[in-house]
Order: C-alpha cells, then sequence, then structure tokens
DNA sequence: CGTGTGATGTCT
DNA sequence: GACATCACACGG
C-alpha cells in the first residue's frame, strides 16, 4: 500500500530555490527498525555548485562524498562537519547543475522522547519533558542525531527510511511568513560575495529555528 | 544573557 | 588549515 502523502523524488526535479521554499511546513519522518520519528521542516539553505563558494560542490566535480549533490533529484546527502555532527541534505537540480538543500531545523512532532535519548538529553526516554523540545532539532547537527541520520544515508533516495511524508507547505497557508536571508555560518574570507546571498529560508516566526 | 573553547573527518 | 556545529564553562 503506497501513501499518497509520501512526496516522490520528482519533487526535487525543478528549481532549487522553489523546492526549497516548498519543503517549510512539510514532515520529515525516518523509520528506524519501526521506530517512527520526526518533524515539521522550518528552516533550509541552498547550495549550488560552482557558481557558490559555500558549496561542497564548488569546485564543479564530484568527490567520493560530494557525488550526491550531482546525482538524480531526491537523493540524500549527508556529510560529518568538525568530525562529529552530521548534516543533512537533499538534491535538487541548479542553473550549474550540482546542488542541495541543507536542512537546518524542524519542529519535533513524533516520537520527541525517543529523539531525546538520541540527543543525550536523557538517559531513558522516560525521563522526557516537554522543555526538551526546543533542543531536540534546532540545528543541522542537533536534527541528525534525533533522527539517526548518518552518512550511511547519503547516497541513497529520498522515501523510504528518511521520507517526506505529510504536512501542509507553509506557502499554501500563511505564504506571507517564508522570509529569506544570509545563510548561517559563512565568513566572507572564503565565501566571498556568497555570504551575502538570501539562500536561507525560514518560517519568520516559527519557535524552532536554529 | 553573552563570549570563548575544544572536539576532530574530509577536502584543499 | 578551514569548515554548512554543538555543548559546556565562565563572566555579567
Amino acid at each position: 500500500m503506497s501513501d499518497e502523502t509520501i512526496l516522490k523524488p520528482s519533487f526535487f526535479d525543478r528549481h532549487i530555490h522553489d523546492v526549497a521554499r516548498d519543503l517549510l511546513g512539510r514532515h520529515l519522518v525516518r523509520s528506524v527498525d519501526g521506530q517512527i520519528t520526526g518533524g515539521r521542516i522550518v528552516e533550509v539553505e541552498v547550495y549550488e555548485g560552482q557558481n557558490d563558494r559555500a558549496s561542497h560542490a564548488r569546485s564543479g566535480a564530484p568527490t567520493k562524498r560530494t557525488a550526491p549533490m550531482f546525482a538524480q533529484p531526491g537523493t540524500i546527502y549527508v556529510y560529518t562537519i568538525y568530525g562529529m555532527y552530521q548534516c543533512l541534505n537533499l538534491r535538487a537540480p541548479t542553473p550549474v547543475g550540482p546542488g542541495a538543500i541543507l536542512i537546518r531545523a524542524c519542529q519535533p512532532l513524533m516520537a520527541r522522547a525517543v529523539m531525546a535519548r538520541r540527543r543525550g538529553l536523557v538517559d531513558d526516554a522516560d525521563d522526557y519533558a516537554p522543555k526538551m523540545d526546543r533542543k531536540l532539532m534546532s540545528g543541522p547537527g542537533k536534527l541528525c542525531q534525533a533522527l539517526s541520520i548518518d552518512t550511511d544515508l547519503s547516497g541513497t533516495m529520498i522515501g523510504e527510511q528518511l521520507a517526506l511524508e505529510g504536512g501542509e507547505p507553509i506557502w499554501r497557508q500563511t505564504p506571507e511568513r517564508i522570509e529569506a536571508t544570509p545563510r548561517r555560518g559563512l565568513n566572507r574570507k572564503t565565501c566571498g560575495d556568497c555570504v551575502d546571498r538570501l539562500w536561507r529560508y525560514v518560517v519568520c516566526d516559527s519557535r524552532w529555528l536554529s
């Protein structure tokens, strides 16, 4: 039985900035051994290719790590940052070819106690308390920890172990709440004028941002 | 509340 | 050496 609300890879087969905005409000759902966790996407960033000095694909050629940024739309790209955290990206096409959308923050929705335990906020899921919610998915590294997303997912296709399933996109509810801002964590010395591009999209009044 | 620092895989 | 990060320590 296929669920019509699960987005297919073809969802990603259009201009990357349209995809990025369309992701806001949708539900990111992770399934591990029957355990479902997930949340509502509230913050994303676009990374392109040769035209974007902040992008892992800036050289224009794939490496073993970055190959998913050059692959079929809907491919998952997970990389390790600072040696200890993972970041989740979803492949979408750009005018220069390679590109991906970094998922930066979600509103926790499903199995929050399980996510709190994965985040190391509690030893036992029974000790979960709602006040922990803001610490579960308010950043790209935190979100991957909460969802048990590791680099072994990189290169696989969206849809089974990790899916976009349900949730109402913000553009269909209150499009004025979509705000474009500069991307976070970049510096002008290495990225140049790229730091000024408004390629971070957020649900502007969300309390779940990074 | 803010600022500073240490942890450390992958690519240049 | 830089980095698309995070948690913790410390000072106000």
